[in-house]
DNA sequence: GCTAATTATGCAATCGAATGCACAAGCCGG
DNA sequence: CCGGCTTGTGCATTCGATTGCATAATTAGC
């Protein structure tokens, strides 16, 4: 008596069948828009309001089994707090949806076995297509996309093989929009706070960095490598920085967190920004015109990052011999208040 | 020739069971580690070689058509991109996943119909509990719920029937900390930027005001509440605060982004915050630590309240039995320089 | 008015794994 | 040395929907 009767079995087909006076084969295909016309109209809607009234929901484990498709997308993130990946995934869920597609997320956090095994249970669940935002530039999990044969996007972050899809922005025009800009103020003691060199974005915004400056005939006056692109590893490679270039003048950090890390690093010295020092982030995340200064920034367009690889994979889905593409997202600059002219 | 061959076919238990020479159903207890002990230690061994060495992964759906659980929950949120919501889903995952759940996510946005689309389609993939973040005071999907009978939890916002599960924060204390924070500091002249009244968190937040003020013998001196829980809303909605209640010395947002608005509000009147002005928000999102003056707020544990919405679930799932639980987290008071003494 | 073509529906196999039941082999005690 | 018990494995059905093929009913053609 006690507890809600779990026993409720769902409404099959079948019995939505029996009661319109139809085989089951009929019931389905009088259900699927797409075999309707085969059918009489009055058998249609006879199965329709049956359907209907008995609360008839289809079995899509029963479907994808039997179909061979499950509808389901997989999404790989490095971590979905992260204010990079959650308008990606809402740009991927958006896009998705709209085809009718779900999205299960399998969130990695950082431990590499830890991915595999998820990696390993999207598989089971026999998802049509895979959206990776994890990638590292040489990641051994594209190589099992290849083997397993599933149809799969990069996002964000690509690889070195340029073997899958992949939906990333122009780390090099970004880095050349940042540096222009500061050349522009004058500011020729550039320096660099560079992210995790395994990936794609880490390594290209760097070098993307020292080909801009060198097209002016500059290097940068000092580069730290961030452990990750965090708040924390930010402060501690600005605090490295102001070591090894005391006479900077910028700071490009390789992405906005890291920027906030260099904000916090220059207080602790008891320098100003942009008074004493200009910095530009990367990504244009959210708040980042509220802070003090409001930090000058590259744009990248996330969710309609997030929609493209979708669309991408949506394109390799339906067809498996969509040829591999990649495309690349153009970013913004914009410029606020933490740059200033020498 | 051209093109990747999807034509791969997985390896079924089949295969692995006539590769070990032994029947399916064996292969298929050799591979449950459940009933591995009723087969002889060699035939297992011989089967999960085979299975290693073919590639064997199996296929949850068909044995979850067969075994009526799916293990997949579906998790409803109004808005991925949202700093509230993303660690929440991130507690969520992250619970779920180590009782090796999958989570499949339905990002609402904000049409109505569409919501009851997504939750169809949870429900026709025969997800094992639902997790919404959706919920209105009176909501009713929650009814769609308790009719299907799926385990489900609310999370962040309930609603006022109390017929499912719930995580929330204790808003009523949330504001309590606020208000008692705003009177040791001398204030008494308190105003109000309510969140939609037809959520749970506008409502018990505006009420939670009102009876905490009303313990010190005071009154609001003024609330409007904004249409919703954005930094535009909170600009317009403080704009109107200013008109209605020129002698106010502090606003309580009842969120940060609301009460980011409301600094740009006060920016636009030129008004100085805290000089003129103190205001405290609601919530702690990233990054308000950063911005000038750093905000003082009501910080929530939100990748708990998902951690715990997902432990909730599971012991829905697991016996149907569990009484209906409610779990009230309690947050707490981050003063930081958005306020001063008066 | 009879065959051919068409349309509408039913039948039965299938997708891949799980599991109740039957059965065989081995063991024990009396 | 045999009946009963345990242990290990196979058989066949089931989950719910889809779909190729067969067939019944209807229409068209001449």
């Amino acid at each position: 008596m006690a507890g809600r009767e779990r026993t409720k079995r769902d409404v099959t087909l079948k019995q939505v069948a029996k009661a319109a006076g139809v085989h089951s084969s009929t019931a389905s295909r009088a259900l699927d828009p797409s075999k309707r016309h085969m059918l009489g109209t009055e058998v249609v809607e006879r199965v329709t309001a049956a359907a209907t009234s008995l609360g008839y929901r289809r079995n899509s484990l029963a479907a994808s089994l039997r179909t061979q498709r499950s509808r389901l997308v997989g999404v790989l993130l490095p971590d979905l707090t992260n204010s990079v990946f959650s308008p990606i995934l809402g740009g991927v869920t958006e896009a998705l949806g709209e085809a009718d597609y779900s999205v299960v997320i399998a969130d990695v956090g950082t431990a590499g076995e830890h991915q595999l095994r998820l990696f390993n249970e999207l598989l089971a669940r026999r998802v049509d297509g895979l959206i990776l935002a994890t990638a590292s530039r040489s990641d051994p999990l594209v190589e099992r996309t290849l083997e397993s044969g599933v149809p799969t996007v990069l996002v964000n972050r690509a690889e070195s093989g340029n073997r899958v899809g992949s939906v990333v922005s122009d780390d090099s025009e970004g880095m050349r929009l940042a540096v222009e800009h500061l050349i522009d103020l004058g500011h020729r003691e550039i320096a660099h706070i560079a992210g995790p060199p395994h990936l794609s974005t880490g390594f290209l915004r760097r070098r993307g960095l020292e080909k801009s400056l060198s097209a002016h005939g500059l290097l940068p006056a000092a580069t730290t490598i961030a452990g990750a692109f965090s708040r924390e590893e930010g402060r501690l490679a600005c605090l490295a920085l102001l070591d090894k270039a005391p006479k900077a003048t910028a700071i490009v950090a390789a992405n906005d967190l890291l920027a906030m890390g260099a904000y916090e690093a220059l207080r602790e010295r008891g320098l100003n920004c942009p008074g004493d020092i200009s910095i530009v982030g990367h990504n244009d995340m959210p708040l980042v015109d509220m802070i003090a200064p409001p930090l000058t920034t590259v744009r990248i367009r996330h969710r309609t990052m997030g929609r493209e690889a979708a669309r991408l994979l949506l394109c390799q889905i339906e067809d498996a011999d969509t040829p591999v593409q990649s495309i690349v997202l153009m970013p913004e600059l914009i410029v606020r208040e933490s740059t200033r002219r020498l």
